[in-house]
DNA sequence: GGACCCATGTAAATAGTTACATGATTGC
DNA sequence: GCAATCATGTAACTATTTACATGGGTCC
């Protein structure tokens, strides 16, 4: 279901292919919502079996031909309903600290190991989120003064997340290697 | 993989039935893992048939009898490796942060009180995690002083996440709300 | 009598991943 | 010639969720 509103809330924006969409999506909120090119052909075929989209098959000389999706009236009104319906609650997994509270059972520096692996990690994704806030490509695309706002939010919720995921390893390791 | 090793883990603990750890693993990593009861019974099938547990039927007076499963040394070698063996990129689905980046289409208030709905989960499961921590019995069952800490920080991550978003959500409805 | 807990499972649907397969164009 | 990008898709597998189904015991 998140899939393919996704997939109709990048369609709102402007129509376009599968094999677009998937790079517009690992783009965006690719940083919170994984995707895979399998998965969009499927979805865009369930809705446009739904009717939510419409499909044009546009030739190419020489290239192969493409096929260019369009959201239709019904697809706008049922990604308008996802939009606005009241949140279910959900559980955020977390592999790492799944692993985590099995870890008495590793050796200590391991442990540690394991946990500079992430920090490093998070600290390149931190930069890379730092990166996007001044991309102003990305910007240029919201349709309002609203809109950029909101995808700035949304990036300076991974910020947040990547800064308190950080502050909490470091006081685990330190914790961990007294 | 990781619902098996869960499994394998909390045995590792203790030998128990099907129902039991269902009940552990919410109690414990349901906050960052989710388990539904036909996922235990079918990896637990799994995890037999791989004879990295063993069952035995415990024929109960008047009840029905149990299946109480054990952890095998095949199952605590193949354990260990899996806590061990590097972790790979993930990414930390969160599908209120992917209805949020199209919420532009969304009436301000409706956004706004989809916004305050999440700011009270997050309250809630913050006390939660908060009274966790003071929760004796969970760290009586601790083998280690060390394996006490690594529980008391999984709970401090979850209370970490939970403050840093909800300072998010505090910085998004200023910002919007002008 | 009804709700809830213990305890087991199956069936079916939905979601997600990995691997395979094709074919043109562009750049090194 | 080889790798990468554009562009499509299928097949097979793994994971996850929801719903159905059974049956005893306890508590109110």
């Amino acid at each position: 279901m998140s899939l393919q509103n996704t997939i109709l809330g990048f369609l709102q924006l402007e129509s376009t292919t599968g094999y677009m969409l998937k790079k517009r999506i690992e783009g965006s909120v690719g940083s919170f919502w994984t995707v895979t090119q399998s998965q969009i052909y499927r979805e865009l075929k369930a809705l446009e079996t739904a009717k939510l989209v419409k499909v044009k098959v546009v030739p190419q000389d020489g290239k192969p031909s493409q096929k260019v999706y369009t959201i239709t009236a019904l697809g706008k009104e049922s990604f308008q309903q996802w939009l606005a319906k009241p949140m279910e609650p959900f559980v955020l997994r977390h592999p790492l600290l799944l692993r985590f509270v099995f870890a008495a059972e590793l050796h200590p520096e391991r442990l540690d190991t394991l946990l500079d692996d992430y920090s490093q990690k998070l600290t390149q994704t931190l930069s890379e989120y730092e990166e996007r806030l001044n991309a102003v490509k990305i910007f240029s695309l919201a349709r309002s003064k609203r809109e950029s706002t909101i995808w700035k939010l949304s990036i300076e919720n991974g910020i947040t997340w990547c800064k308190a995921e950080l502050s909490w390893i470091e006081k685990a390791r330190k914790e961990l290697s007294q």
